[in-house]
DNA sequence: GAGGTCATGTAACAGGTTACATGATTGA
DNA sequence: TCAATCATGTAACCTGTTACATGACCTC
């Protein structure tokens, strides 16, 4: 129900075409939204029959025409309206963790593996949203832009998307060190 | 496709009944992986079809009969090969970022409100967290039940879950500062 | 006597995923 | 010349959500 929100919302950054939407998607709404770009076209047309948003073909001449799209006045309302809504509960779903919570009757050094591949996401996320960031900060302090910067949505659930990678990458660590005391100590017991 | 296997690694706790996992998904998986009772009876049904797991009728006299499910040898092996396989990428929800990302051309004050209440919900869950915790180690210092413990992976998601919440608890507090200071700096423009 | 718990389920619908298709352009 | 990028879409399928139904028991 609020895929159809998350565009609208991604939309106040200006005008875009569905591919541009994926791509976004992808980098920064990440952290909180996960949308395939089927969904997002689909999506786009369910929006535009509501009149939310508005479409403009633009026919180019080397690349496939594209449609681009921007919030409408009626989307700028339903959006307002809809960040004083109660949210529904967070849904959460790490394949990883469920491999985690099975570790002990499956395969843990395979699952290992797996962590430390985990960790090597989350540092090349972190990477990421640094840039985004610096992008965003353009050049001023936090304390100066959080006061003055027209929107700082953008900023603050980027904190989050962060504060989620740093705190996974600790985890990770975790993880990575009880499992090599177990395989060590089973290791040791055999002998 | 892993809803299957969430079932499956909660399965790993003792047999259980649809209601027993419902319950259990709300409490102890929600942090890692979410589903509803209806969910779960499908699957149920499913993997029973499939012979990963094996069911027996309670007959109760006081309420409604009730089936119990237990891991099948294959469905212990099924699981154990999926704690080896490469994990999807992991697909967050969340509505309250969603809304905050929009908060610019929403309402402020609303949103405010919401995100003080969502970091009351943080704090109820931390201390459930902390309840199921005491549970596990039963006396035991961390260390130990580390070292010692026949499963860590509970252990290992709820730690997980707990850096979360609390991760959440220090967003909200930093969204509500920053939300305050931008309320005070307009209100203190209009004079 | 009202509301919560135990215990399961059906049906209808909404939302999300996967596979496939097209086809030119640009950079390594 | 190979892969990636740009740009969109259809179709089929699988997953998840919501509303409703049943009915006895237990606690306030």
């Amino acid at each position: 129900m609020s895929l159809k929100h998350a565009v609208l919302a991604a939309l106040l950054e200006g005008e875009a075409s569905g591919y541009d939407l994926a791509k976004l998607f992808d980098a920064a709404v990440a952290n909180f939204w996960s949308a395939t770009p089927q969904q997002l076209y689909r999506e786009l047309e369910r929006l535009a029959g509501e009149e939310l948003i508005s479409a403009r073909v633009v026919v180019q001449e080397r690349r496939p025409d594209k449609r681009m799209f921007t919030l409408t006045e009626a989307g700028l309302a339903e959006l307002a309206a809809f960040t004083a809504e109660p949210p529904r509960p967070t849904a959460v779903r790490d394949d990883l963790l469920v491999k985690i919570q099975a570790v002990d009757a499956g395969d843990p050094a395979a699952a290992r593996a797996l962590v430390a591949a985990r960790a090597e996401a989350s540092r090349q996320k972190l990477a990421r949203y640094e840039r985004l960031r610096e992008r965003l900060l353009d050049g001023r302090d936090e304390e100066r832009y959080l006061r003055e910067a027209e929107r700082v949505g953008p900023y603050l659930t980027l904190m989050r998307g962060r504060a989620f990678e740093e705190e996974n990458l600790r985890w990770c660590a975790r993880v990575l060190a009880v499992l090599d005391e177990r395989a060590a100590a089973a290791g040791a017991e055999r002998r």
